[in-house]
DNA sequence: AGCTCTGGCCGGAAAT
DNA sequence: ATTTCCGGCCAG
């Protein structure tokens, strides 16, 4: 194993790798020896057999996936010449050592006009004059500036597919390579939350290319807080200060994928790959890999079998106070790591030695964190974050259909000690006199015993639980209200509201009944229920009187398909109707997977058929024909509901 | 070509 | 008119 700190970029081929590094302005390449592999079942010409009894025990030289055969989930020739030499990109970098250029395209009915480019250097250029012009500036601009990365705002799907199209009109080559190679695409798909996005994959040698759009979007999968993917929208969000366009987009990647970035530091895969890849087949990654590097023959996936999770559930409803959270820290990896558990396929014991590892290092990273300040601190903090999601998909992965270690049996047996444990927890607190209120996974809202002291209690429930598993008493609410499972709105001591759950704050809720739940809990959970009454008044009067704007007024939906697709499965008599995409077909506007589509409904009657009787925002010319008599009955309905 | 998991609530279309 | 089913969104 060659630990090499430094290497910005990792390319291979059927007979060599090629090693970047910075050098002054530019960059230095090396050029070391390498034979491609894949790992197949079955044995072929020249195959070495590996160490183990595990199904996928011949590692064959060549480049060539074979048909038929099943072969482990390496397939890249960078993963396998990274495997093999021991070499992980990004060695001993902090993500400010990076060189990123960002870019963009303006064109006007596919005709290039302009492209606009910036770094991290704080250099800017603009390049005009033609399509041709631009784009030999534009490439001149990364020969010159050799950046690591190339950021653009969805650019996969709209500035790369204009300079390829202009670049085949103008018969140049878009020659962006380190090796000064022309960028390739290739059809790929990326999954963000319940998402599949499909799009045409960009590489380019010797580079990384980073789509910001896309990083923006797989971050609000777990946060789930923007209204919208917009450039503009996410600049405001994040308060960024830059003028330009592509400035912008610099600074929101660089709020975005340090996290990815220090993920490359570990993984044996390509900056590009580690932020579009899930977690699961990250951590199948990081697992093949340790196998391979030890010579070790693979297990295949098991085919997927239903497993049961975890609790939750709502046992009281209504308002309470004062009320205090107890949770499990790291539930699932606490349980796999204090019984060592390891899937069946791993002979190594890899996994459970992983996860240790990775928790030892993002305990570091947490120290250093609080001890450091300024981009050190931010280093490490993107460092620690990057590894807490890592960490609880180790669980995940053991359901994971094409991980290679998936083991559905320890999967279930992780959910049911976790289900113990929390049937130990609110057992316990139900004895000392608490009253539990609300309980998920990991955690439970109870109202405190009589007279309680909250680190006295704490350290009881933890002396009721067994070894290894760590509890936090970690909040104290003034009040909370309990509607249903996963649902709920605490009332902080500093007098905020919040709200979780899809029926409480669903982002395809409309904004004014957002706004009016949420004001309407917070009358609730602040004693002021004789103001509700006249609250409901006014909002009948802002309807009635047309005042809220149709904006607030409409549901917001993702696109999580085109609207052709829909009409498709429509016509072969799966699917269902659907309002929005009847919406964007009859107005015949172009829209793909991932946008958001705002519509509202119309007609009179409260009660309508919306796919007949909707209306997209954007075709709206300032007319009120917003249905009138539904958001009434809708408002009277959740006052009703949410008021007992 | 590539995909972590299950549990739960809601609204609206389709089935009854 | 009522029930069932499914897609969308969210919790952990």
């Amino acid at each position: 194993m060659i630990p090499r700190p430094g290497v910005v970029a990792l390319e291979a081929d059927a007979e060599k790798m090629r090693l970047y590094f910075h050098e002054g302005k530019g960059h230095r390449c090396e050029e070391h020896p390498f034979a491609p592999w894949f790992i197949s079942e079955e044995h072929f010409e020249g195959a070495e057999e590996l160490a183990g009894d595990l199904p996928l025990r011949f590692r064959v030289p060549g480049a060539d996936l074979p048909k038929n055969s099943a072969v482990c989930n390496i397939r890249d020739k960078r993963s396998a010449a990274m495997i093999d030499s021991g070499i992980r990109l990004f060695g001993g970098m902090s993500f400010d050592q990076l060189r990123r250029m960002q870019f963009q395209v303006e064109a006007n009915d596919g005709t290039i006009e302009k492209i606009c480019c910036s770094d991290n250097a704080g250099w800017y250029c603009e390049f005009t004059g033609g399509e041709a012009e631009s784009i030999t500036g534009f490439m001149a601009a990364i020969r010159e500036r050799d950046p690591d990365v190339l950021e653009g705002y969805d650019f996969f799907r709209n500035d790369w597919e204009i300079l390829k199209k202009a670049a085949v009109r103008k018969k140049i080559k878009l020659l962006c390579g380190r090796d000064g190679s022309a960028v390739t695409s290739s059809r790929s798909s990326v999954v963000i939350g319940e998402r599949r996005l499909s799009y045409t994959k960009f590489e380019c040698h010797g580079r990384h290319l980073i789509d910001v759009f896309l990083m923006l979007q797989l971050h609000d999968v777990a946060r789930r807080e923007l209204e919208s993917y917009d450039l503009e929208y996410a600049v405001g969000f994040f308060e960024l200060r830059s003028e330009r366009k592509v400035m912008q987009i610099g600074e929101l990647s660089a709020l975005l994928t340090p996290a990815y970035f220090y993920c490359t530091t570990f993984i044996p895969g390509t900056f590009q790959d580690v932020a579009l890849r899930g977690n699961g087949s990250k951590i199948d990654l990081l697992l093949t890999g340790a196998y391979l590097e030890r010579r070790h023959s693979l297990p295949l996936p098991q085919p997927p079998i239903f497993f049961p999770g975890a609790t939750s559930k709502a046992e009281k409803h209504g308002i309470f106070a004062p009320v205090w959270h107890c949770d499990v820290r790291s539930l699932y990896p606490s349980i796999l790591l204090a019984d060592n558990l390891s899937p069946a396929g791993d002979e190594l014991k890899i996994f459970p030695e992983l996860l240790r590892e990775l928790r030892r290092k993002r305990l570091e990273a947490k120290d250093k964190a609080k001890t450091l300040s300024g981009t050190e601190k931010e280093h490490w903090n993107a460092m620690q974050s990057a590894l807490k999601i890592l960490i609880n998909s180790f669980y995940g992965y053991l359901g994971f259909a094409q991980g290679s270690f998936n083991d559905f049996a320890l999967a279930a047996q992780v959910t049911a000690k976790g289900r113990e444990i929390l049937a130990l927890l609110t057992a316990f607190l139900g004895e000392q006199g608490a009253e539990i209120i609300e309980m998920d996974t990991d955690g439970v809202y109870f109202t405190p015993p009589k007279g309680a002291e909250p680190e006295e209690l704490e350290s009881r429930i933890q002396k009721a639980l067994p070894e290894g598993i760590e509890i936090e008493l970690d909040a104290l609410f003034p009040a909370m209200y309990s509607y249903k499972a996963k649902n709920y709105a605490l009332l902080t001591a500093e007098g905020e509201v919040k709200l979780t759950g899809a029926a409480l704050k669903s982002r395809g809720m409309e904004r004014y009944f957002r706004q009016t739940v949420k004001e309407l809990l917070r009358l609730r959970l602040t004693g002021k229920e004789s103001e509700i009454p006249q609250f409901h008044d006014r909002c009948r009067d802002e309807l009635s009187s047309h005042q809220v704007p149709l904006a607030d007024l409409c549901k917001n939906e993702t696109l999580n398909d085109t609207p052709a697709n829909y009409k498709k499965k429509l016509e072969a008599g799966s699917g269902r109707r659907s309002a929005v995409y009847e919406l964007l077909i009859k107005a015949e506007l172009p829209a793909r997977v991932g946008d958001k589509v705002e519509y509202y409904i119309t007609g009179t009657k409260a009660k309508v058929a919306v796919v007949d009787n909707s209306k997209l925002l954007s075709e709206n010319q300032g007319e009120r024909d917003e249905n009138t008599a539904l958001y009434l009955a809708k408002l009277d309905e959740l006052f009703a509901t949410f008021s007992e």
